[in-house]
DNA sequence: CGAATACTGAGCAATCTGTACAGTGATTTC
DNA sequence: GAAATCACTGTACAGATTGCTCAGTATTCG
């Protein structure tokens, strides 16, 4: 839908203190209460924000250990595959996906050690043929949207370009 | 830090009506309003929340296209490629990972085509030697906590297992 | 120029927040 | 076993915020 350099600054906002309300974000913003609350509306109702839901750190309940797998699947199994992974709780996400491997899958586990009963979790299941695992040792960047929303209300400006 | 039922359950809600305020949520989940209110402030205090970021969907500001890079770095290099990759907005997240690569990053573009300049743009840099990416296709499990939550709060109630 | 759209500034009733305090039950400590 | 500690309840109050509406103004566009 796209958004420009209000809705941008306001998802900025946002981003930095989440908690803040539309009467506080107006006044940062220099705008109109109305104006940030026909905005909101609008980012919400088009799609761009999907929610606002309470960030949790797995590794703060106690699953510090993050890692991704690459699953091969069996021809014609993938639907299944996908009920499977859907009901572990330690795949926090599944993606399907072109190249070697047929999909990648984020997991976690309370220890290196708990990450192979994960993976068994993952990998019994037929269908399934081959898994290789990495193991996530830093994160330099954590998940982030700010840069690119930056990016994109700056594209608004020159909208042919 | 660990989580008992009620915080699993107040997260659930968190996650499943973001915008409920602290009165509703204790109505919701028969409980005093003081007990939520003292609750929260653990959760966040303790780094189990760490913020309500609004959840920013890069689909609808323009770019649709998601990726996996798997990076293999020059040895020594490795904090320049993290200084330049933080620089790049359609870097949305960046691991140091074991095994095959050295760097997992996850990309979005507005096309397939552009993603050819999103990676010329991640790779054109000293230090990188090889990159492989994975277009996503389908995404059958969007990233998710609420499970996992469920699962650490049950954990919390048999502490010794 | 006229119409449509977006923004401003203001107002109002209802609600919520931050904070405090006393009472109660459960658990821990000595 | 008694005291202390902790978490939760229920209540209270002032101040702030929200949802909503409305009229006026500015800007854009055909």
């Amino acid at each position: 839908m796209g958004i420009d350099e209000l809705d941008g600054r306001l998802l900025e906002l946002l981003a930095a203190e989440p908690r803040i309300g539309v009467l506080e974000a107006s006044r940062r913003l220099g705008v109109a209460r109305g104006t940030v609350q026909a905005r909101l509306d609008r980012l919400q109702g088009g799609g761009v924000i999907r929610g606002f839901g309470p960030d949790v750190d797995p590794a703060a309940i106690g699953y510090p250990v993050t890692a991704f797998a690459t699953l091969e699947i069996r021809q014609g199994q993938g639907r299944d595959v996908r009920a499977h992974l859907a009901t572990v709780p330690e795949v926090l996400e599944l993606h399907t996906i072109t190249g070697r491997g047929d999909m990648l899958c984020r997991l976690v586990a309370r220890s290196n050690a708990d990450l192979q009963r994960v993976i068994d979790k993952v990998v019994g299941f037929e269908g399934i043929v081959r898994a290789s695992t990495a193991i996530v040792m830093e994160n330099p960047v954590p998940l982030r949207i700010v840069p690119l929303v930056r990016q994109a209300a700056r594209d608004a400006g020159r909208p042919a370009s």
